[in-house]
DNA sequence: GTCTATAGGAGGATAGAC
DNA sequence: GTCTATCCTCCTATAGAC
């Protein structure tokens, strides 16, 4: 029941994480969808309409990943630990992340709220992780856990742009196992 | 005595800061330049020469960056600490990190190499800074210095992409100085 | 070295028929 | 809802004169 809207989407949110959103074109998701279009702009009026779903559905994944490791009865430091230790597609990117340095992206609220929200999310969802690591004696309890959360996600998203760069997806890895190495008896 | 392919490539370096390089179009830099179409093709046959050049200059230039903060006769500890806590323009992003998500750097080695590079250089300053904190006993010594430089590299990169994502510079400074209080006495 | 003219293709749509 | 035709602009050059 995957009706051409739906497959507009699920194609220009692929294609949109694999090159950007200005670097992504109509004819494109038409091309690899298989979508006409005249349907394409029936339910899409402009472009950026299929951006601001297709932005929405990848931050939705983002959310959803963060949420399957960092939820559980688990002891925080373990629910962390397995944050930061998952497995990632470093060489992919995040689905969201590289939208940041996408002109038309930060140009457009519709584009980039729900990277945002994204993101706070996470922080949100790290947060009681933390938390309870420090009440247990795990974790340092001198910093606040806000601001652990956020230095945790920044340490993944740059572990990204770290692996990129130099094409050695182990680069995320490493990044991501020292934060934790750091936390977990600092 | 800027001649017109300096002025191009100092253009093209703020340009594709700005908007990054597959949104930059040669039109755009002869525009904001000054410069010439002629004048273009004669210095550079093709974009992506003008965007090896461009780039090549903004990796120089947060090589040089790290280098003035990194080095010094002072304690790793401070080095490291200043390399942290510098000031930074978050809200305008790394001038190499967001090309990452730029699918035509990527494919281009011309492009992505000189980025790799920069990351590698800049990670090699820290790592004696580091060290030389770790012999003093100001940072854990159970940790390879190397994977801390990697860690610390990462979290500033991921802070710019935060920062961006929610418009809010404040992001990357906590990233950073929460990265920092836990590596000084962790 | 630099200028102007030209050009094929893609990007982002709009229009009207079915 | 979907199709095809059409449109104007911008992109990335190339060509030939000065």
């Amino acid at each position: 029941m995957s009706d051409n809207r739906t497959k507009l989407i699920e194609t220009g949110a692929e294609l949109i994480w694999q090159s950007g959103y200005t670097a992504t074109s109509p004819r494109q998701v038409m091309a690899a969808s298989g979508v006409g279009q005249g349907s394409f702009y029936h339910h899409f009026p402009a472009k950026t309409d299929l951006g601001a779903a297709a932005i929405a559905a990848n931050a939705s994944a983002v959310v959803a990943a963060a949420e399957a490791t960092l939820t559980g009865p688990e002891p925080g430091l373990v629910r962390l630990r397995r944050y930061l230790l998952d497995e990632r597609d470093a060489l992919a990117g995040c689905k969201i992340g590289g939208l940041t340095y996408d002109r038309a992206v930060l140009d457009d609220p519709r584009l980039i709220e729900p990277i945002g929200e994204a993101f706070r999310r996470v922080a949100e969802l790290l947060e009681p992780a933390i938390q309870d690591a420090q009440e247990a004696g795990a974790v340092r309890a001198d910093l606040p856990a806000a601001e652990l959360a956020t230095m945790v996600l920044s340490v993944v998203q740059g572990g990204y742009v770290l692996a990129r760069a130099r094409s050695d997806a182990s680069l995320l890895r490493q990044a991501a196992s020292t934060a934790y190495a750091l936390l977990a008896r600092g």
